[in-house]
DNA sequence: CTGAAAGCGCTTACAG
DNA sequence: CTGAAAGCGCTTACAG
């Protein structure tokens, strides 16, 4: 099966010597070769229909040219859309990319980030998920070069490109201020992953700062399990409330898909009596009866940003980089 | 970098051969190894922390258990999610993907063709676009295990798993014609591809049997480059005729998503005056201010079942299998 | 300007 | 029950 033409059988074909045939396929030692020979060795390749055993070159060179990128599902909108910028990015330098979805678990992460370096990928890009402290410590004290995308934690000293979260929630909630509304809540994953505490700690500042109240039960934390019912519940209890909320931030889009699928089975009048900002683009948003406000992370900047800090440890692995974007408020409500 | 500790080292501690070392942990010759000697030699590989060398175990065996895939485009939420079935699939049997985004262009499938028997994937599963025929007889001729999914060739002949797509659309436009409707129109992408054509090929034979009218103004083609001007601008043109159309087929999930945006700024009453029946579903769906009906495909079956042919063809390469999936028309207006 | 040879880390007939 | 040896298809010092 697979092609069966190899160095030793054009260097027979041509009468020389599989090194040169090497050499000459690679761009090697460019001015020391006998031109006839040379192109004689390139044509016999083309008629042959030579093709490279990528397999054998990397046994050879100890480099595969293949990043590994492990996301929490490949399925997920935003994991899909980064995956393909990284896709491109990493096509730029002659990179491969192998993917795995881990579902936030720490067991099929391991086995995946296993896989990957049983395959010798030069490198991983990772978001990591909960409790992955240890795992990821393993990876440094392994010398595999890795950067953490969208999750960062801070006991791990090691390269990440993600969003200011904080900020970005922060200002999402100066906003809503802005627009005189004072009952906001918001809705997001009960997680101890920091990204996820961050956006609800730039949420609690926002209103701290501008001396609004803050309620517990105006911040909703959710499961991902069943995500749909938990913000279903939510936000049922957030509208039972006597005094309801006028203003909502929703913490990652599908919590926005869920929760704006639910707000359009009520007559409730957006944004007039609920202001609604959402983390995230998605399609969801558009479809909506009225535009929704949000919060727009980066991608593409995550993503050629991630690819480029791998590609940097790869080559010489001492440098640790950690990037926070900003995001961009996009207001729809003028 | 990486790590160090091949099957030499372990058997050097040991104090044993290679070969054995092999033996064990491949966990072959089970019952002739000394029980003691490979208890052993598992436990120094675990000690030692030892991962096999995939790459030099494909290059003796001529196998890297991996899958290639390619698809239009990965942010694509179609295929996203497809590459999350297969992906899981391909775990099953210990097969690991590679994928790739050919945005339907000849070119950028032919160098992820290449590069990908390069690193010499056992097989590839390929959503191919237009005009791939002859790119798809290559690999025909060179014995390349592939199957198609999504897309098929009817001059090909090779393994697909696919949509049975004339009847999907014909049952759609049946129940459309059954609910009353008789100026039915539809927005399809202008293209070569057979399945998008047998989308069309429904439509119209479903309009013919029932003796409805089929204008040509009603069939609108659309280019993929600019889909959501194109599609507002063929809603346009849908809504302006003098006598309207009360019912639109969207052949896509990105013109459903485009259509429906379009529709969501204008008063028409939705399904009353326009039934909106859509291929595939999507969270546009979902969020749309009335519920719309859907032409559901059987994802599942898509990937497990392509991945399944595949594994199938790198086994024994001589069987071709062609399966046309059923579609569920999901109905929500009842 | 060119080639013989070693070696990357495995697997697997073959021999004992 | 175990091991020496060949070989997968490359790259690359080294020698000439």
């Amino acid at each position: 099966m697979k092609n069966k033409i190899s160095l030793k059988d054009i260097a027979e074909k041509v009468g020389v010597s599989v090194t040169l045939v090497s050499y000459v396929l690679n761009n090697k030692m460019e001015g020391r070769i006998n031109k006839e020979v040379a192109q004689k060795i390139r044509d016999t390749a083309k008629k042959l229909n030579y093709r490279t055993n990528q397999i054998a070159k990397s046994l050879k060179t100890n480099k595969t040219n293949t990043i590994g990128l492990i996301v929490a599902d490949i399925s997920n909108p935003f994991y899909s859309a980064l995956a393909r910028i990284i896709e491109d990015e990493a096509e730029k330098f002659n990179y491969t990319v192998i993917f795995g979805s881990s579902d936030e678990n720490l067991k099929k992460s391991e086995k995946l980030i296993d896989i990957f370096i049983n395959r010798q990928v030069d490198g991983l890009i990772y978001a990591a998920s909960e409790n992955s402290e240890s795992q990821l410590e393993d990876l440094i004290g392994q010398k595999i070069p890795f950067v953490l995308v969208d999750r960062y934690f801070p006991t791990v000293n090691c390269s990440y490109v993600a969003l200011d979260n904080y900020s970005a929630s922060y200002k999402a909630v100066e906003y809503i201020i802005q627009k005189g509304r004072r009952r906001i809540a918001m809705i997001g994953y009960k997680s101890a992953l920091h990204h996820l505490r961050d956006r609800k700690r730039g949420y609690i500042s926002a209103l701290k700062k501008h001396k609004l109240e803050t309620k517990s039960a105006w911040l909703k934390e959710v499961r991902r399990e069943d995500e749909i019912q938990q913000v279903e519940k939510a936000m049922m209890e957030l509208m039972a409330e006597k005094q309801p909320i006028d203003a909502i931030l929703f913490g990652a889009n599908r919590i926005a898909t869920a929760g704006l699928k639910y707000i359009s089975s009520l007559p409730v009048k957006v944004p007039d009596d609920l202001l609604i900002v959402s983390f995230d683009e998605s399609e969801s948003l558009d479809l909506f009866r009225s535009p929704i406000d949000y919060i727009k992370q980066p991608l593409r900047e995550l993503g050629e940003e991630s690819v480029r800090l791998l590609l940097q440890s790869i080559d010489k692995k001492t440098v640790i980089t950690q990037v926070n974007l900003q995001a961009e408020l996009v207001i729809k409500n003028k």
